[in-house]
DNA sequence: CGCGAATTCAACAAAAATCAACAATACTAT
DNA sequence: ATAGTATTGTTGATTTTTGTTGAATTCGCG
């Protein structure tokens, strides 16, 4: 039995299939441990083994996160990723309610000693289980179609938190307006976090540089020199003066 | 019997698995000396030893979470659907936290219109997901090993909900000394709950009836006559006066 | 069907953990 | 106080585990 067996089955019970790759930055060993760990769990059953990935032999726990997690799922991955190298271990995160924080969350679980603040009870939850890590759920009612919290108390506890990094998002990114959401609550929130945090880390897909259906019209508030804007493709010429005074990572 | 071996228990059960190095960090003692004390130990079946690394034997009351949420599975699964029956769509229900709660959140995703306030983050976040729902997260730090909340503000979140049901827990059932847990903050966010809802509904699978390896020793506020009890075996005999009052549901 | 990319496997070298024996220290009983 | 006993830290040989390399396999896609 290897010290690794009880993560690595929580891991991969937890969200269903994860990829060998995944499981190592997770575990922090090279694929080929995860591999050679998870060979007599494979044998004895309680894993399942597939090409680049394990997956959970147990009815996969349909975790919730619906259909707009499975939109652009890669990009949102590799956006993810991008986001965790800017990070260190021991930093402290404010993060807001979103698809890609989802996902954020997810490859944040990789890093150790983390303190977040966060609005949402998935991003909440899924890093709280890490040991050492320091979470504060912001907000008591939850939003029924994403779990996030925007009521009075929320505030409460962001603007207690002084943090070294804010995760945020926008649902179009206007080469005009900036960064658009469609509620005025989730740009409180953003203001908030944003006045509590050293630099900010604004993650967009693609997909927010083309024209919505459903037009947001609401502007996230303004960023400050030298904070992140991390995507997956290289942006239109259009956003060069937008984007003037931002650290632009492409993952 | 060595002065380590209370504290290197406590320690492996607290945590599932610690390595041998952190081991001799924490006693401040080397890890030769961590080797020594831990196999007459690991003879006795107290503890599991692996390459690196000591984890605690199986029935370990305060696994990780997730690592908790494995153990026993399909028979927490059983009382989760047996629960689940008792709730109707419409209800409320305060959750308080515990492995086999989050099964019950998982079978109550086939709910509408519930009510629903808990201190779990992952409760939390399973439930707000459905459209419909009404969540509330009570409570704002999060412990690390379970995502859930018992600060201050949990109680006045819990305070201010009349709620139809209450899904509480335990580590050990006694047959002197009814329902135990091992934290008094976890004893007194039942109560809360307890305090503000109609019936109660004690969860526990037929692994509480049995001895546990570290014993909890904090009594569970007592139920009130008419509350549930489900289980997932028929309890031995030496159980009935204490269940003499409650309603007794086997799945 | 065949090609390129990704994944897996086998084997070896490096690193880490274990064990046994011994030396140093603390503790006990007289 | 002192001899005897028990406990702990250290050292080096041994074993286990881990990362890396390169070959073989599988997958995805035209």
């Amino acid at each position: 039995m290897s010290k690794y067996e009880t993560t690595l089955l929580q891991t991969v019970d937890m969200r269903g299939t994860v990829s060998v790759q995944e499981l190592s930055r997770i575990l922090g060993v090279s694929d080929q441990t995860i591999r050679r760990v998870s060979r007599p769990l494979v044998d004895r059953g309680a894993l399942q083994k597939v090409h680049g990935a394990l997956v959970s032999t147990k009815s996969a726990p349909d975790l919730p996160y619906l259909a707009r997690m499975n939109l652009n799922r890669e990009a949102k991955v590799a956006i993810a990723e991008e986001v965790v190298k800017i990070i260190k271990d021991g930093d402290s995160i404010a993060i807001d309610t979103g698809s890609t924080s989802g996902f954020v969350a997810q490859a944040l679980r990789s890093l150790r000693e983390l303190t977040v603040v966060t609005n949402s009870a998935y991003v909440a939850s899924t890093l709280a289980m890490i040991p050492g890590n320091n979470v504060s759920m912001a907000g008591t009612q939850l939003r029924d179609h994403d779990g996030a919290s925007f009521d009075r108390s929320a505030f409460d506890v962001i603007d207690r938190m002084q943090v070294d990094y804010v995760l945020l998002s926008a649902s179009l990114v206007d080469a005009r307006n900036g960064f658009l959401v469609h509620e005025q609550c989730e740009v409180d929130i953003a203001s908030a976090m944003l006045a509590n945090a050293g630099r900010a880390i604004m993650a967009v897909d693609h997909s927010k540089f083309e024209p919505q259906v459903r037009k947001p019209v609401l502007r996230q508030p303004t960023l400050k020199p030298g904070d992140y804007l991390v995507t997956d493709r290289v942006p239109p010429d259009e956003f060069s003066t937008l984007f003037a005074n931002l650290e632009v990572r492409v993952a």
